[in-house]
DNA sequence: TTTCGACTAATCAAGTAAAATAGTCGAAAA
DNA sequence: TTTTCGACTATTTTACTTGATTAGTCGAAA
């Protein structure tokens, strides 16, 4: 128990750390020192960089999931729901850009521990999408005889236009109006999809 | 007249080299040979090797474009254009795909004389893409109070996708199974954004 | 006007040594 | 028994060198 709270406090730092220098600059004797601890005391914790940073990734992770699991708990329309997962995953994917992580993305594409990270979020992230659409169709508020790969396509299409904004700030974070325009963007590509799957 | 002859068959040997090998591994001297040239006179119609591949990949884009006006010209409803659209663009980027042009879009994302070919690019298909919303607009398949952006939105997204495949396989050209599947998604994505925007 | 041989300049690949940092271990403190 | 750390090793990164490849130039000749 008492263990689990020091590694708490560990991931904390480090998330600070990350946000603010990404992961190659930020030393795990810095680290260790803003817990106030000696770097090997640190290894006592996390036998590795990269387990402290997929757990600071995971922290964010669940997170997210936990907002997005709050509104598949409200009663609300299906449509309603999926504009707020759309904001709130745009949230995230801004600090994940802070965090340095994007910039990694080339490094650890190899790196098959941090590749399934991605992997098992965006199964998880699908599943509740599909949960929303199926919400909607038995309300009869999306057209019940969708076909199953509505939800894959939909996600698709919001890390493609995620995937183009990386492209043109390849690891530096957003600014302000680069951030409002995707916004805008995936509102809009969000009620074309809203009106694309809805019942006519 | 006949500058313009020797020119056209040194960006075609050029274009056959860079598909096969990609744009680093090709020497001019090798290009040089293939058109039984010494390199110093292929440095007489083309001052540097960017030039060259600039001239290749503006082969290839006026290639796209000039079959794009051409289905803009067809008798048939704005959608089956509209389709058409996005098959001839998928060939598009799996040829630029081969070309190992994509593997080079780091490189030349700060070299500008590149960068501007692609905005280039982009701001025409964003306006054959815009006729062909505005013609059916004004045949009443679409919905004619649509709001402007729709355009550049489906623009978007099409890039996106692309731009998700790209990641995955970066660099390297697309095997056949992967490139199916994006045909799939696109034409998906493509009956998603006409439903969204028919008259209803 | 077009070609090319012989040149220079820039770039790249491989190697290397030094420095920084990840990671280990055994002993001691709590 | 759990947690800490000093002092160690191993690995990675960085900055630099060098040899070789290749981009690009120039003047002369066809």
């Amino acid at each position: 128990m008492r263990q689990k709270i020091k590694q708490k406090t560990i991931v904390e730092a480090a998330r600070e750390r990350f946000a603010h220098y990404g992961y190659s600059k930020v030393t795990m004797e810095e680290i260790a020192s803003d817990v106030e601890l000696g770097k090997a005391s640190l290894y006592y914790y996390f036998p590795a960089k990269e387990n402290l940073f997929k757990a600071v990734i995971l922290l964010e992770q669940n997170e997210l999931i936990e907002k997005i699991e709050l509104i598949l708990k409200k009663s609300e329309p299906a449509s309603q729901k999926l504009r707020e997962y759309v904001e709130l995953r745009m949230k995230f994917f801004q600090e994940l850009m802070n965090l340095g992580t994007l910039s990694l993305h080339s490094t650890f594409e190899t790196r098959s521990i941090f590749k399934k990270l991605f992997v098992d979020l965006e199964k998880i992230e699908l599943s509740l999408i599909q949960k929303i659409i199926d919400e909607g169709k038995s309300t009869k508020e999306f057209d019940p005889k969708l076909p199953s790969g509505a939800a894959i396509i939909f996600l698709h299409i919001l890390q493609g236009l995620r995937c183009r904004i990386m492209r043109w700030h390849k690891g530096r974070s957003l600014d302000k109006s680069t951030y409002n325009n995707l916004q805008k963007e995936m509102r809009t590509v969000t009620d074309l999809f809203i009106c694309g799957i809805k019942y006519k």
